[in-house]
DNA sequence: CGCGGCTTTGATGTTCATCAAGTAAAGTGG
DNA sequence: CCACTTTACTTGATGAACATCAAAGCCGCG
C-alpha cells in the first residue's frame, strides 16, 4: 500500500558515455559507426539500487530500456488489485522490448531487484535506425520474437505444472538462467516469487521447506543451495 | 489419438494473384509497387476447410502465414499430452508473427475452425523487405508487438478469473472480437473452449448451462446468444 | 526496546479436476 | 435410408489441490 515511487532521476547516477560501451555489441553489432555515433547522442545511462523503480505502468514511453548489468522484474498490478511479475530480466534480455512498439504507455512497471545499471535510448531515435539501417530491424524483430516467445512460453510451462513443479522450475531457473551455480542468493521475497509462479506466499514457504526436508535444497534466510539437482528437475518436468 | 492430418496442399484450391488482392492495404500499405511486386512473386494463396491443419508444431518455418478470410486456432501439445490453445486469429490479426522470427522451427500448430483463406508468403522474401525497406520493417516490429502484448495480455487476465469469468469473457471475445453480434455460432467445441481458458470440458459445459439458467445467454447447440450482456460483463471483470 | 515487515506452520474451506454414467447428435457402412 | 458406431454433450458425486485465515517467531531498524 505504499505510494510507488517515482523514478527520481537525481537519485541515480550517471555513468558512461555510450561510444566506449562495452556491452553495445549485443544489441547494437549490426549498426555501423555513423548510427552507433547517432543513438550514443540520444541515450542516457542510469545507476538504479535494489528496489528503485525505473519506469511505472502507465508512463508515457519515451525510450528503450536497455540493461547493462543488474537484474530487474517486470511487473504489473492486476484490475483486481493483485501484483504480479510478468519476467525477469538480466543484462541482454532486453526488457520492455515486450509492448514498446504497439503502446505509447508502458503496460508493466520496472524494478531494480539487485542494483542495476540501464539504459535509456530515445525511442525516436530507434524507430530512425529500424526505418534507415535494414539489418538492424531485422535484429530488433529477431529479439523481439525472442522475448515474447521466451515469456509465453514460460507462463504455458507453468501453467501445466502444479505447485512443486513450479517451485522446481524457478529454483533451477535461479540456478541456471541468472547465477550459474548451484548456490545462489534469491534476489526477491518469498512473496515475489509467488507473484513470478502464480501461487500464494505461504505454499512458497511451505514447499520449499519440504524440499529442505527432503534434502533437495538446503536454505539459509534468502541463501539457497541445490543438492540434489536430479531430483529437481525430475519434479520441475513431472510436477 | 489420430494421425495427424498433414498438409495437403492438393486439398487446398489457389484462389487469386497478390496483385489484385483487396486485403493486401493493411500489412503491406508502406510496401511501394517495386517491393508489393516482389512480395507477389513469392506467394501462394490457399484455402482450407474447417478442420483442416494449415501447419504443425514441428514443421519447418518457410513462410510468413496471413489469414485473409476464416477463422484459425494456434494450438500446441504439451509435454504430458495436453492440447492447449494459444489464441484465435482473424483476418489481419497476423497469426504466426509470434514465433517466426526467432526459431527455424513452428513451436506451435495452425488449424482452420472455420473456412479460411491463407496467404502464404516465403520468409526471406519478408526478411528480404524488412532489411530494404525502413517502414515495411517499422510496421513488422509494431504489428509483432501488438500480438505478442494481446496474447499475453488475455492469458494474464485469465489467469486471475474464476471459472465463471473466464466463460464470460470468451463469450464477450466472440460476441464483440469476431463475430461483432450478440447472437453467433461457436466456432469450437466445448473441449476446444476448455484448451483455450484453461478449464475442464465439464466445467465449460457446467457453467454455460448455468448461465443459460440464470438468463444470461440461451444456447441452442453451437449457437449462443447473449440475453443479458450487463451481468456477463460484470461476471467477467469480478469472477 | 518495540515496531513493522518478512517468514513460518497449522487448521479450515473453496474451487476445481476427476470419475462415472447416461443422453443426444453426427458420421459410417450396409 | 436405417442400424450401428463414434463423437460430442450433459449431469451428478467425490476427492485432491490449493487459497485463505489465524497466529506466532524472527530479524533488522529507528
Amino acid at each position: 500500500m505504499e505510494a510507488s515511487t517515482k523514478i527520481d532521476i537525481s537519485d541515480c547516477e550517471l555513468v558512461q558515455d555510450c561510444s566506449s560501451c562495452n556491452y553495445k555489441s549485443l544489441l547494437f553489432e549490426t549498426l555501423d559507426d555513423t548510427y552507433l555515433k547517432k543513438i550514443s547522442g540520444c541515450k542516457n545511462q542510469y545507476r538504479f539500487k535494489k528496489g528503485q523503480t525505473i519506469c511505472v505502468e502507465g508512463d508515457k514511453i519515451e525510450n528503450l530500456i536497455y540493461l547493462h548489468k543488474g537484474l530487474v522484474k517486470l511487473h504489473r498490478t492486476s484490475s483486481s488489485g493483485r501484483s504480479q511479475i510478468i519476467s525477469i530480466s538480466k543484462p541482454f534480455d532486453y526488457i520492455g522490448l515486450l509492448s514498446v512498439f504497439s503502446n505509447h504507455n508502458y503496460k508493466y512497471s520496472l524494478t531494480a531487484i539487485e542494483p542495476s545499471s540501464v539504459c535509456f535510448i530515445n525511442l525516436e531515435c530507434i524507430k530512425d535506425s529500424i526505418i534507415n539501417n535494414g539489418k538492424f530491424a531485422l535484429e530488433i524483430v529477431e529479439k523481439m520474437s525472442k522475448v515474447s516467445d521466451d515469456v509465453l512460453g514460460a507462463k504455458f510451462s507453468l501453467s501445466n505444472k502444479h505447485l512443486r513443479g513450479r517451485i522446481a522450475y524457478i529454483l533451477l531457473y535461479f540456478s541456471d538462467k541468472i547465477y550459474n551455480s548451484l548456490e545462489f542468493n534469491l534476489p526477491v521475497s518469498r512473496a515475489e516469487i509467488a507473484e513470478l509462479i502464480d501461487m500464494r506466499t505461504e505454499n512458497v514457504i511451505r514447499i520449499m521447506s519440504e524440499f529442505r526436508k527432503d534434502k533437495i535444497i538446503k536454505i539459509n534466510g534468502h541463501i539457497i543451495e541445490i543438492i540434489d539437482i536430479n531430483r529437481l528437475k525430475s519434479i520441475n518436468i513431472n510436477g
